[in-house]
DNA sequence: GCGACAG
DNA sequence: ATCTTGTCGC
């Protein structure tokens, strides 16, 4: 049946969890491979879709490591619309492989989650990656939810920010011809961010899923709301 | 002079 | 990301 095949797919599977890649020559090859799948592309059945964001702090590092929280949100989180997710992380950063620090927590959170959302905000690069796949790709993967990422910059694309200074104004960023992500102004004098196509995701869907929550401020509520609750938990733990 | 490769 | 100084707008 189409219909309870659709739901199970949209269902997120709170006890599981993913085996990321450990080491920098494992996720790469997983990347690899991630770019090459072509999974139907997603469009929000209602709009505006449910939109879910997520973000990670970290802390003091102790013994080599650091401690991080992470959490998931929908906008207007008030407890019972976010989770959090705690734990350690002992991969450096390093752009490129942002998925050996953040993938595992991030998973974490959004599964806490009470309820799948439709689409996922993650902070991070999508398909504008030296492999085609960054976090906000392989998050969505492991998730098996469509994903789109927003950065502050691009991480291997460039081209101009858009001139005009309206909310909505943007300027494709392209690798090897293609699409990839874009500079969008999400509010009206403010800087542009990228919005990266991510799991599912075309960079066309990836604008309208950012523009439709951010709601006259530069960042997208869920986001907002999950970076609000990592570091208000941190603030809270550390002290 | 330093950085210019996500967070 | 996190930190820190400086500027802008309500």
């Amino acid at each position: 049946m189409a219909f309870r095949q659709a739901i199970q797919q949209s269902a997120l599977d709170r006890r599981e969890t993913a085996l990321w890649p450990r080491t920098r020559e494992e996720l790469e090859v997983r990347q690899a491979a991630l770019a090459g799948r072509r999974e139907p592309p997603w469009r929000p059945s209602v709009e505006p879709a449910a939109t879910a964001g997520c973000a990670v702090c970290f802390g003091p590092a102790e013994a080599g490591r650091e401690r991080a929280w992470a959490a998931a949100a929908f906008a207007g989180a008030t407890r019972g619309r976010r989770a959090l997710a705690v734990g350690q992380v002992d991969a450096e950063y390093e752009p490129g492989l942002m998925a050996l620090r953040e993938g595992p927590l991030l998973e974490a959170a959004v599964r806490a989650l009470p309820q799948a959302p439709e689409v996922l905000i993650v902070p991070a690069a999508g398909r504008d990656h030296p492999r085609r796949a960054g976090l906000a790709v392989h998050l969505g993967a492991v998730l098996g939810l469509p994903t789109v990422g927003l950065t502050r910059r691009p991480l291997v694309a460039s081209g101009p920010m858009p001139k005009a200074a309206a909310a909505g104004s943007l300027s494709v960023l392209m690798i090897d011809g293609e699409p990839v992500a874009a500079w969008v102004r999400t509010r009206a004098g403010a800087r542009p961010l990228v919005v990266h196509a991510g799991w599912r995701t075309s960079v066309q869907t990836a604008i309208e899923v950012v523009l439709a929550s951010c709601a006259g401020r530069r960042f997208p509520e869920p986001i907002r709301e999950a970076r609000e609750a990592a570091r208000r938990e941190r603030s809270r733990a550390l002290r």
